[in-house]
DNA sequence: ACTGCCGGGGG
DNA sequence: CCCCCGGCAGT
């Protein structure tokens, strides 16, 4: 849902230039900090002007028309993470032309007249705007308002706003395609759109957020959005079997959305992340590098194109015909989206979501290189830190993102080393969550899709990730424990020892106490 | 059923 | 404090 996301980045704090005022030709720079709009009532009238206030360079406030400004842009790093936007939002299947469209209905509003420029005209005529009844009138009011209330403001109008589904004409299309790539382009450098102060200390941690996630605030809890953590499900009957095409079963990922586009599928991380004020600090597109990697169990595959995947899904495992193009969808089922932030990947511990066995690709990955190269941190890390409070830390620096929400992983820590005597190899699975990844020499932190193929199997299911991850994706479970630690999973004095050598046993254990030797 | 360990009790 | 154990909860 980048048209949320749309909405909510306006114009404001967008930079801009502005006629010099001692008139020697020489343009100012400012940022947006207001915009007034001229009233006219008469729709039928003409288009609608807008008066922005600007702040300029030297710190001045001043009013300019939009004909007297033009708006700046930032040329290296414009295309980055537009294109990246538009990319996950078709998901390779090209078929972002809804898309924008919507895009564009919904930023209208907010920067028409900016736009103006890029669509080399006026709007034939803002008829369209009825589907958004509240927030014409309330526009028309009190524009000079902080920066913030009006975000605020807006976010409140977007998160109700009934997105329609309409598509436009062609024309139109190319129009807003221009129009919404001039104006993602100018807000990928506002710093001041960010979002609003919020007070939570939002963990980013990727499964929740990411993937869904991320811990986002509570109050929004009971919007239905978490309802998909289940793996009930009971809001769709007709769950749907891997084999169900792609688009049948998108609407039931996001069960709380009021516009189902065909194409919002994977972003769904955004999508959260612009309905609930999703407080993590958003992460500049060109820094996260999206891979796909194949979750077909017993592979692990990845690869940098969602075509690439899709091709490997389909022929590998699904056997489909090599030359058949056609794409049922249901290799959508068989990778995930894993978005990896190269710009925290050096310096914080590493992690990987999902936990599928390296193939030979995977270990010869630059960046499964780089998970390896973890810190001390990871490692201590390592050791079997499985409590409530350890998964939902802000350890997560790689987002797994799939493309269904009943995939959606929350971050989940996996041990590869333990404390005790036993060789480089030694950890053997005691939970049902952890598992053995030896073939790695340096610790690796795992985070995400908890569900690992080799896990799997152990259901004897010949089906892979789908249900398992499902089940693995309920929301963070309810704190009724009273505190209690959550079981340890490494080696205790009475495994180790035995009731037979109680003696040996360290004074916790021997007290029925949390064991201090083999402490997790 | 097994196991980790919290809470609580006895000395 | 040391020591023990009932009982809960995760596996």
């Amino acid at each position: 849902m980048h048209t949320r996301r749309l909405v909510k980045r306006s114009i404001l704090g967008s930079r801009v230039y502005a006629p010099s005022p001692t008139g020697d030709g020489a343009p100012l720079t400012g940022v947006v900090q207001a915009v007034k709009q001229q009233e006219n009532r008469d729709i039928s009238t003409g288009p609608r002007r807008n008066v922005y206030t600007v702040l300029m360079q030297d710190g001045s406030l001043k009013e300019f028309s939009e004909d007297e400004i033009a708006v700046g842009f930032n040329q290296t790093t414009a295309k980055g993470p537009l294109k990246s936007s538009l990319k996950s939002s078709c998901n390779g299947r090209g078929d972002a032309a809804p898309l924008l469209g919507q895009t564009m209905e919904c930023q209208r509003g907010e920067a028409d007249s900016v736009c103006h420029e890029a669509a080399e005209g006026e709007r034939p005529t803002d008829g369209r705007r009825t589907g958004r009844p509240p927030e014409g009138p309330e526009r028309e009011r009190d524009h000079t308002r902080s920066v913030s209330l009006l975000e605020q403001k807006r976010k409140v109008v977007s998160s109700s706003i009934d997105v329609p589904h309409a598509r436009k004409s062609e024309e139109e299309v190319d129009l807003d395609k221009v129009t919404a790539a001039m104006v993602l382009t100018s807000l990928s450098t506002s710093p001041l759109v960010r979002s609003p102060p919020v007070k939570v200390t939002e963990g980013l941690n990727g499964s929740w957020k990411e993937s869904g996630g991320g811990v986002t605030p509570s109050s929004y809890s009971s919007s239905g959005y978490w309802s998909w953590g289940g793996p009930s499900d009971q809001s769709n009957p007709s769950t749907p079997s891997p084999p169900l095409s792609a688009d049948s079963f998108k609407p039931f990922r996001m069960p709380s959305s009021n516009a189902p586009l065909p194409d919002d599928a994977i972003d769904e991380q955004d999508g959260s992340s612009l309905l609930f004020d999703e407080p993590i600090p958003r992460k500049r597109k060109n820094s996260m590098k999206v891979m796909f990697k194949c979750v077909w169990k017993n592979c692990g595959k990845v690869l940098s194109t969602a075509a690439g995947i899709q091709r490997h899904v389909r022929i590998i495992h699904l056997g489909r015909n090599f030359d058949s193009d056609r794409s049922d969808g249901e290799e959508d089922f068989y990778y995930a989206e894993i978005k990896l932030n190269t710009d925290t990947m050096s310096d914080v511990s590493p992690s990987v979501l999902s936990s599928a066995p390296p193939t030979q690709e995977q270990h010869r990955h630059p960046l499964a290189e780089g998970w390896a190269s973890g810190s001390s941190e990871s490692h201590s890390h390592a050791h079997s830190n499985t409590t409530p409070l350890s998964r939902s830390a802000p350890s997560a620096l790689y987002l797994i993102h799939s493309d269904h929400a009943y995939q959606a992983t929350a971050p989940i820590s996996v041990p590869s080393t333990t404390s005790t005597s036993d060789g480089a190899c030694g950890f053997t699975p005691s939970g049902s969550s952890n598992f053995s990844i030896s073939w790695q020499s340096p610790p690796v932190a795992f985070t995400g899709a908890a569900v690992s193929p080799t896990h799997s199997q152990a259901h004897g299911s010949g089906e892979p990730p789908s249900q398992a991850m499902a089940a693995l994706s309920s929301p963070p479970r309810a704190s009724g424990s009273l505190g209690r630690k959550s079981r340890g999973e490494g080696k205790k004095c009475r495994k180790v020892y035995g009731m037979e050598n109680r003696d040996m046993w360290c004074t916790a254990c021997r007290w029925k106490k949390a064991c201090q030797r083999f402490s997790d």
